[in-house]
RNA sequence: GGGCCUGUAGCUCAAUUGGUUAGAGCAGAGCGCUCAUAACGCUUUGGUUGGGGGUUCGAGUCCCUCCGGGCCUACCA
């Protein structure tokens, strides 16, 4: 039994997340926990919402809220939607945790310590009616290139030009469009990752295995240019973690918090404490996930995120966590995916294009979200959204290969068994050749999950769903009932059977109709079928079912032209 | 501007990393079955692998060039 430590990228505060959002981390996490967890290793998946920055301050502003008040409530709203979706995390927790103060205040300490922070003076711009600093980005102004009136600070979106925010002709908040800016001096800290580059390259280079989109990323990162820049990692903000070296203030740093971007990754470690805290336990049980001194040297931790998040995992992150000079585990596997686009365009969540999480389970249930977002992962490119392609996949795959499988044989059985798994009868040949068919994808679709490719292992469960479809249709037990009740009965036997091992196959990608297939085979068994000839006997003769309503209602042509109208305008 | 990724059947994607005749699913066509959610199964049409050039006994794969799409470029997170 292996130990398996899973975090998805965390989720900001502010709003409700769109698929894309859903696809590219927090999704195939929950297809790999559950995984793992069936395969009975001892999995512990996390992930938290990541709630500090400028965008959490505005969004508060804007709703009117205390900005703690905002994001207590927008993590009540996330959490639920996480539950709506079944992503089974062991804790959702939050970066502004008390446990992610200290922890993050640690690190810091640690850093110093170790010579690794510098001080920076620097100057910034600061809007006097918004009584704060701006990012380079909210500030807006005339691009002195292009002559463009809505360039932003840190680039001209309509020429592409680098610009930084004192180059452009006048400038304002984009904010609240005043013109009253002023540059000022302030103090930030720095994490000298120039003085890791060499350690963390040498590291990055182990990693041969990882999916290019990682590596190629983090290298672009270490070498582009003058090569890896130290990064700023406090900024001027109320909302956040107090600036502290350790347990100690920092002198000249008050009033200042940490860079969103340097407590959210730490934000993982101190989730771990957030759960075991939670029940009462000692700091031993998240420790043994964590410290490679207290039992995580066994551990082997897998990350998921979307590829906007790599820099800050193959390097922010590992910088901290090697530059602390601790045993702390570093991750070994680094799964990225691409974007998922909404029919031609880009989902937005400042524009409110795409269909949101909550938008979404007020439709349909979460299986078919989960069913089509995972089998169309955007592994190797960007991926497309369109509502035809959602409606014929959700409808051919789930509805008439899995759903009507599990609806033929239950009522066949029905009809001419009663409502239990009839006795009678022997396997032959075909039934073999079933079977080793069945152990092939079996082992096949293993091979894909270990290896998290999601798409492939989609295709392969769909394989083994559809070999369950062609050997009825060549028993033919309707037929064989006939002439010889026995030998049908063996058969229905076998696929009720198939039901529950189906079930079990499929629960981490639709975990609600596996169970549902459950409870209609009355059966807790939820045992691998590591062995299939064993695993289609779990079910004996005289067991009694119960035929299950439709398991996945199909959609129709109506209801998807509505949503598609219903979608195409603004949130 | 620079870097990286990408372009394969009407659609969504494969192709053991240079090795026979480029494969699946969906959609289309035909046939079969009648247990089932008008479901299932079998057969089948469909490709100058974005264009052009090159290397090689051999190129979807490597090189050059052109065209298209995407991402990143460090103060959004």
């Amino acid at each position: 039994m292996a130990r398996i430590l899973i975090t998805s990228a965390i989720p900001y505060i502010n709003g409700i997340k769109h698929l894309g959002n859903l696809v590219g981390s927090q999704l195939p996490a929950d297809l790999y926990a559950r995984y793992m967890r069936a395969r009975d290793h001892e999995v512990l998946f996390l992930c938290a919402t990541d709630e500090h920055g400028t965008p959490a301050e505005l969004a508060a502003a804007k709703a009117g809220m205390p900005v703690a008040d905002y994001c207590a409530e927008m993590h009540e709203v996330q959490t639920r939607l996480s539950d709506g979706f079944r992503l089974s995390f062991d804790k959702f927790g939050r970066s502004s945790s008390p446990q992610n103060h200290l922890l993050t205040q640690h690190f810091a300490g640690k850093l110093a310590e170790n010579g690794l922070i510098s001080e920076v003076s620097e100057k910034q711009m600061y809007s006097n009616a918004d009584g704060r600093f701006l990012p380079d980005r909210y500030i807006e102004g005339t691009c002195p290139n292009c002559g463009y009136d809505r360039a932003r600070g840190d680039q001209c979106e309509n020429c592409t030009k680098q610009l930084d925010p004192t180059d452009l002709i006048e400038p304002r908040s984009a904010i609240s469009g005043s013109t009253d800016l002023e540059v000022r001096e302030t103090k930030h800290l720095y994490l000298k990752q120039r003085s890791l580059r060499g350690q963390l390259s040498e590291w990055i280079d182990s990693k041969t295995d990882w999916p290019v989109l990682t590596t190629s990323i983090a290298r672009k990162w270490l070498n582009d240019g003058d090569g890896l820049q130290d990064r700023g990692i406090t900024r001027d903000l109320d909302w956040g973690i107090p600036v502290k070296k350790g347990a100690e203030d920092w002198p000249g740093m008050e009033g200042k918090v940490f860079y969103v971007w340097f407590d959210a990754p730490i934000e993982y470690i101190a989730c771990a404490k957030e759960w075991s805290d939670a029940r009462g336990a000692p700091d031993a049980e998240w420790e043994r996930w964590w410290r490679t001194d207290k039992g995580a040297d066994d551990v082997r931790y897998v990350q998921f995120m979307g590829k906007d998040n790599v820099p800050f995992h193959t390097l922010s992150f590992p910088a901290t966590i090697i530059g602390s000079g601790e045993p702390w585990k570093l991750v070994d596997y680094i799964k990225s995916f691409n974007y998922l686009n909404y029919d031609g365009g880009q989902f937005s969540t400042s524009q409110g294009r795409g269909v949101f999480m909550d938008q979404a389970l007020s439709i349909l249930p979460a299986d078919y979200w989960r069913w089509w977002l995972l089998s169309h992962a955007p592994e190797n490119s960007d991926a497309e959204f369109t509502w035809e392609n959602f409606q014929a996949s959700v409808n051919k795959d789930l509805a008439d290969v899995l759903g009507n499988f599990v609806s033929r044989v239950t009522k066949f059985c029905r009809s001419k068994f009663g409502e239990e798994v009839p006795s009678g009868g022997d396997w032959g040949a075909e039934e073999d050749a079933l079977i080793a068919r069945l152990s092939e994808g079996v082992a096949r679709y293993e091979a894909a999950m270990e290896a998290i490719e999601v798409r492939k292992a989609a295709g392969e469960l769909r394989a083994i769903w559809v070999a369950g479809n062609e050997y009825l249709q060549s028993a033919a037990p309707w037929s064989v009932f006939k002439d010889d009740p026995d030998r049908a009965a063996a058969q229905v036997r076998l696929a009720l059977n198939l039901i529950r091992v189906y079930a079990v196959l499929s629960a981490p990608f639709i975990p609600d109709a596996a169970g549902s297939m459950l409870s209609a085979m009355n059966t807790l068994d939820t045992d691998w079928p590591s062995d299939m000839r064993a695993a289609l006997t779990a079910l004996p003769p005289g067991h009694a079912f119960t035929v299950p309503e439709v398991l996945f209602k199909k959609i129709a042509d109506e209801e998807r032209e509505d949503w598609q109208t219903g979608f195409a305008g603004q949130r």
